[in-house]
DNA sequence: CCGTATCCTGATGGATACTG
DNA sequence: CAGTATCCATCAGGATACGG
């Protein structure tokens, strides 16, 4: 467990899930996962602009706090398997609720340059 | 709304929910307006080792991303009353369900110096 | 292919002192 | 009481180059 987890224990546990899934990107790792077991390109494809540092980064905090299941294959070329553990798998489920909140809440900010279509009411009598 | 907030729009609904609340001590915030509305000092005592600072920036944020309501009464001395909106309150169900997740599979770690109890078996044959 | 090393930037968050 | 201003340390995260 990291030393960032290990302090907000000292506070809530509510902290502590913050300390675990509170980074850029990692609940949507864990939730890309949640669809199947990704190898580390894949998965960088899939989650969306991250790059690879990072990308390796969270997965390794992950795999410390005991979400993600590593599992490289002595191959050439390497290949490297992600999944989800049972702790993942619930935290998937809470990235899940967490999405249908922003969604349902957040209204999504209009795109700079487009506007609204013009219907009949638009056109005056 | 935060430009965080409408910078992740553009990646997926899980990263936006990670910008309006992921920041440290945001949920917890949520969690302790969830069971009333406070004040600014009593929400700084209820939360834990948080600075004003930190607090009153987390609180605009919450503000502006639709999630608490502030109410500053014309009084002296001042007092300002924090509250959650009803996206405030679904986002605390979250938090519990954080919470839950972190007691649930989160072993808290033993404090240094605290020795396992002695038992039979470790006294040897 | 799967990372790590290095360097860099901006954001975060605390301490302290101060204001309305 | 409820913040804000300033300074500062830390860190997250990207870019690039390189290693196994």
């Amino acid at each position: 467990m990291r030393e960032q987890v290990r302090r907000a224990f000292a506070v809530c546990p509510i902290e502590v899930g913050i300390a675990v899934a509170g980074g850029d990107w990692k609940l949507t790792i864990v939730s890309k996962l949640a669809e199947g077991t990704h190898r580390f390109g894949a998965l960088q494809r899939a989650v969306g602009p991250v790059s690879a540092k990072t990308l390796a980064r969270q997965l390794q905090a992950l795999e410390e706090d005991g979400v993600v299941l590593r599992v490289a294959h002595a191959e050439v070329p390497p290949r490297v398997e992600y999944s989800l553990t049972e702790a993942g798998v619930e935290l998937a489920k809470i990235g899940e609720a967490l999405g249908r909140w922003s969604a349902a809440y957040l209204p999504e900010p209009e795109p700079v340059g487009v506007l609204p279509a013009a219907d009949d009411a638009s056109l005056g009598a």
